[in-house]
DNA sequence: ATAAAACAATAATAAATTCTTATACTGTAT
DNA sequence: ATACAGTATAAGAATTTATTATTGTTTTAT
C-alpha cells in the first residue's frame, strides 16, 4: 500500500458507522460476517491513524466521545455520497438517471413544462420538476440540489458547467396601442410624467438587466410598483401603465392584452438568452437531447403563438440551430 | 476483505485523481512512488467494480471519456470531504478550530459582535462572521457552510444540532410617551385609526412571531410600512407611528427614541429566545465556552445598557443562569 | 460476593490483497 | 519501418487484512 495523506478508507467508515449502529463490536462483526476480532483491529487503526480515541470503552455497551460523533457525522456523508456516484455512473451508462431534478425559470414555465414533461417521463424514472428564480436554482446546481436548470443569463462562469442556448430574445416596450409610440428614450422619460412605468423586481434577473439598461441610458424613470413575476408586470400596466418585458414573459401571462402592443425599445436593442445547464459530462447525452426537443418545440409551437402577442418582435426571437453532438 | 456495498475505496480515488491529473498512468506511477503496474491494475479494477470504461486508451496521451469525468467530480468531493473531516477531529482534539464561520442574528449583532470577536481571536486561527437572518444561518448550518450561528427561535427540530438558550426578552410595544398608554388590545386597534403600525417583514421570524401574536388576539392592524430590519421600525415609529418590536431590537438601533418608550405588550405577554446553536458533538466544549462568556456579557453589559430604552421591561429580560457541562 | 455471560483486546497465523518485476502489447512520431 | 513512451498482463514478493485462540473487561445473574 502506498503511503496516502488520507486518513482512512471507507471500508473503515463503513465498520465505524456498523459498530455506532450496533453499538457493540462482536454484533457489527455478525451484521458484516466477519469476526469482532477484525472489527477490534478496524477501529483501532482507524484511531491510530486519526490520532483520536473514537468510543469509551469503559462501560458496555461501549459510548461515542465526541471525536466519534463527528467522525460518524463525516462518515455518514462520504459513504452516501460514494454510493450516490455508483447510482450515477450507472445512471449515466443507462443513459436513464433515476432521479432527476429539474429547475425552470417562471417566464418559460408555459411555454416549455408541456415539452419537458413529456421528454422527461420518457428519459427519467422520476422527476422533480420546480419552477422559481434561476438565481436559487444555480445555486442548487452547484450544490447537487438539482440536476438541470433552464434559466436566463449569459454562461457568466462556467466552472464545471455545461450550457446551451435555447433561445435569444428582444426586451420590448408593452404600451397602450392607442397611444402614440415614444419616438426615443427622452420621449419615454416624458410620457413617465402621468403614464407610470411598472418595474420587475430587481431581485429577479430581468430586472437587474432592465435596471442596466436604463441606467446606460441615463433614464430615470418614476415607479410605484415592482413584481417578481411577468404576470404582475402586465396586468398591472392593464390597469394603467407601461413596462419593459419580453416576448416569453407576455406568453407566460397566458391571454393577449387588449389594447397593448409590444414594440421594439425606443433606444437600441436590448437581447437576453434562455439557456439550459447542467453540471458537465453528468446526465451523457441527455442535455443535448432534450436541448434539441426542446428548441424544436420554441420553433414549431412557441414561435407561432408568439405571432398573436408581439407580431412586430416574433421574427427577432432566435433559436439557435441543433448541430451534431461532440460525443458520440 | 469483506464483500462491499461501496463500490470502491478512497485509495482508489486518489490514484484515479491523480492519473485524471497527469493524463498518463505512468505519471501518475511516479507522482505517487508506486509503478505504473499497480496503477494500471487499480484503475482497470475501478473500471470492472463500476462496470463502466473510465478511460479511453484508443489514444496517447488517455482521454476520459464521459463515465470518468462524473467519477471526477464526485471523486473530488469525496477526497477533499475525507480530508475535511480528519481536519476536523485534529481541531475537535485540539480545540481550536482553524476555521470558524459564524452567523449571527442582525438583531443581536450590535450586541453581541464585540465579545463573540474577542472570544473567536482567542479560540479560532481564522473565523467569518456574517450579520443577516437566521432563517438563511440555519439552513447554512445544516449545509455545513457555516459551523455556529447565534438566531431567534425556539429549538424545534433538533436534528442533529446542539442550542443553548443565550437570553428571553418579552415583545414591547414601541408608543410615543405623551400619549396615553392603550389599555388593552381593543384600545390598540382603535388608536391605530389614526396612528399607523408599523411591521416587521413576514420574512423575518420575529415578522412571523408578531403576526401570529396580532391574529391569535384577532386584532386586524392597518399597516403601510413594512422592515426587515429594526432600525428601519425603529426610525420609521419616530415619524410617528407605534410598532412592537422587542428590548434589544431597540438596542440595536443605537441611540434611544426621543419620546417614545418601551412598554409592555397591552394583551397577553409574548417572548422570544434568542439561542446558539451548533452541529452536535463538532466543536468539543468551544460553543459551551461561548455562551458562558456571552450570557456573562449580556448579564455585565447589555442589560445595563438596555436600562435607558426600556426601563420598565429590562426586568424581564432573562439571562439562564450557566451550569457545569455534561462532558469534561 | 462470586460465577457466568457477553464483549473487547492481543498474539500468532492464515488468507487475501496489493504491490513489483518482467515482458508483451499499443498508439504516436520520426 | 522503427523507435519511443505508454499500457496491459502474468507471476511472484511484500503487505495488508482476516481468522483462530487466548486473555482481560465489564455487566448481569445467582
Amino acid at each position: 500500500m502506498i503511503s496516502s495523506d488520507l486518513p482512512f478508507d471507507l471500508h473503515a467508515l463503513k465498520v465505524f458507522l456498523q459498530v455506532c449502529e450496533h453499538t457493540t463490536m462482536a454484533g457489527a462483526a455478525r451484521r458484516l460476517g466477519i469476526t469482532q476480532s477484525a472489527i477490534s483491529q478496524v477501529i483501532s487503526d482507524l484511531e491510530h491513524r486519526l490520532g483520536v480515541v473514537l468510543f469509551d470503552r469503559s462501560m458496555r455497551p461501549i459510548g461515542l466521545t465526541a471525536s466519534g460523533a463527528l467522525l460518524r457525522e463525516h462518515a455518514l456523508i462520504l459513504t452516501t455520497e460514494a454510493r450516490r456516484a455508483s447510482i450515477r455512473l450507472q445512471e449515466l451508462q443507462r443513459g436513464r438517471p433515476n432521479l432527476l431534478r429539474v429547475g425552470i425559470i417562471d417566464s418559460l414555465s408555459r411555454a416549455l413544462l408541456p415539452p419537458l414533461t413529456r421528454f422527461l417521463r420518457e428519459r427519467a424514472e422520476r422527476s422533480v420538476i420546480l419552477s422559481g428564480p434561476t438565481e436559487s436554482h444555480y445555486a442548487a446546481l452547484l450544490g447537487r440540489q438539482m440536476d438541470l436548470i433552464v434559466g436566463a443569463g449569459d454562461l457568466e462562469d462556467m466552472n464545471g458547467l455545461e450550457c446551451w442556448v435555447l433561445l435569444e430574445e428582444p426586451y420590448v416596450l408593452l404600451y397602450p396601442a392607442t397611444k402614440p409610440y415614444p419616438d426615443g428614450p427622452k420621449a419615454l422619460q416624458e410620457i413617465n410624467q402621468y403614464m407610470p412605468f411598472i418595474r420587475f423586481s430587481a431581485r429577479s434577473r430581468i430586472g437587474q438587466d432592465i435596471e442596466r439598461y436604463l441606467r446606460r441610458l441615463r433614464l430615470e424613470l418614476r415607479y410605484s410598483l415592482e413584481f417578481d413575476s411577468p404576470f404582475g408586470v402586465t396586468s398591472a400596466c392593464m390597469d394603467g401603465g407601461m413596462a419593459i418585458t419580453t416576448p416569453l414573459c407576455m406568453l407566460e401571462c397566458g391571454e393577449a392584452v387588449p389594447h397593448f402592443r409590444c414594440m421594439a425599445l425606443p433606444g437600441p436593442p436590448a437581447r437576453r438568452q434562455l439557456t439550459l445547464i447542467v453540471r458537465k459530462g453528468e446526465l451523457g447525452r441527455l442535455p443535448f437531447d432534450l436541448v434539441q426537443t426542446l428548441r424544436q418545440h420554441l420553433r414549431d409551437s412557441v414561435l407561432q403563438r408568439l405571432r398573436h402577442f408581439c407580431p412586430d418582435d416574433a421574427k427577432f426571437l432566435k433559436v439557435p440551430a441543433t448541430r451534431v453532438p461532440d460525443h458520440g
